[in-house]
DNA sequence: TTCGTTGTTTAATATGTTTTAAACTATGTT
DNA sequence: AACATAGTTTAAAACATATTAAACAACGAA
């Protein structure tokens, strides 16, 4: 029975690997996901083997993400956790906001280039080339607003 | 104008770090795709500053990524490097392939996992989970088998 | 063929990230 | 209050990745 849980927990660390996330991340919202029950930062500690350090630093992380959160068992102080289950919307989430700040890095870059470069020598190849970028970016930018869309096209 | 040129590049290892690539990768492409001829990897590292080892193997996985290609001044055995130009197509082709390798890798684990669970106890709530992860599967599939879709739509 | 130049490969170094150990703080129990 | 247990923080260790330097191989010019 464990055993199978773990080869989920396997599963998910190789899937978020691909999202950039580190393995503790992965393994801990996992476990919650698969979990039936609230589990404390100290069982979590124990059933995945990690220091209890490394567990109370991804859990902030996973709760500033909304892919965790707190519950309080009636009459004790310390919280519990459980996982949010709709992990598109935490993956979505993140993804969006990642893009947008890189976004809105380039956006006014390109801005300033098209002002600062008006009559120039070389132009005809360097405009074309940020003409190609400037679509790029409204292609990404669309994807990002439609997102929603998307989403409700698959379900 | 080189500044320009530096600034693009920034922005795009900026762009590049979210998708998880190096900065030496995207730093060679971007500054082979701004420019107008093809170039040299001596050329490539003078200007990027960056010794000749790294070029060439960057070059090489840049190359094997279909984001950069060879060409041949005649009379030279020595070939220059130049940017494909179809950045969407590169980016997506990379996030497709891996994604379609860890849901390769988790689709024969749900299947047996279902096979092995035929009739257990505690069964209804793990069923559930199973069923749920199941979706989001097919949802990540379903995603992917259209990505030509959506480029056509934000075309 | 010989020598200088360019490109590749590799071992080592440098850099960055994750994880832990341990000191500290907060809570719970007697 | 005193002691035990749980959680947080942070400095150091372990680990992973990127980059370089230097030895090597391929090519081009004299």
């Amino acid at each position: 029975m464990n055993e199978i849980r773990d080869r989920l927990i396997e599963a998910a660390v190789n899937l978020g690997e691909s999202l950039g996330l580190n393995r503790t991340v992965c393994q801990i919202y996992a476990f919650l996901y698969l979990s039936d029950q609230p589990l404390s930062p100290t069982e979590i500690g124990k059933t995945l083997g990690m220091s209890k350090g490394n567990v109370s630093i991804n859990l902030r992380i996973l709760e500033q993400w909304n892919a965790v959160r707190k519950v309080w068992k009636k009459g004790y102080t310390r919280p519990l956790y459980v996982a949010n289950e709709d992990i598109e919307e935490i993956v979505m989430s993140k993804l969006k906001s990642g893009l947008e700040k890189r976004l809105n890095y380039v956006k006014p870059l390109m801005n300033e280039i098209k002002k600062s470069r008006a009559g120039f020598v070389e132009k005809k190849f360097f405009d074309e080339k940020l003409e190609k970028i400037e679509k790029l970016i409204s292609k990404i930018e669309f994807l990002l607003n439609n997102i929603e869309t998307v989403k409700l096209l698959t379900k």
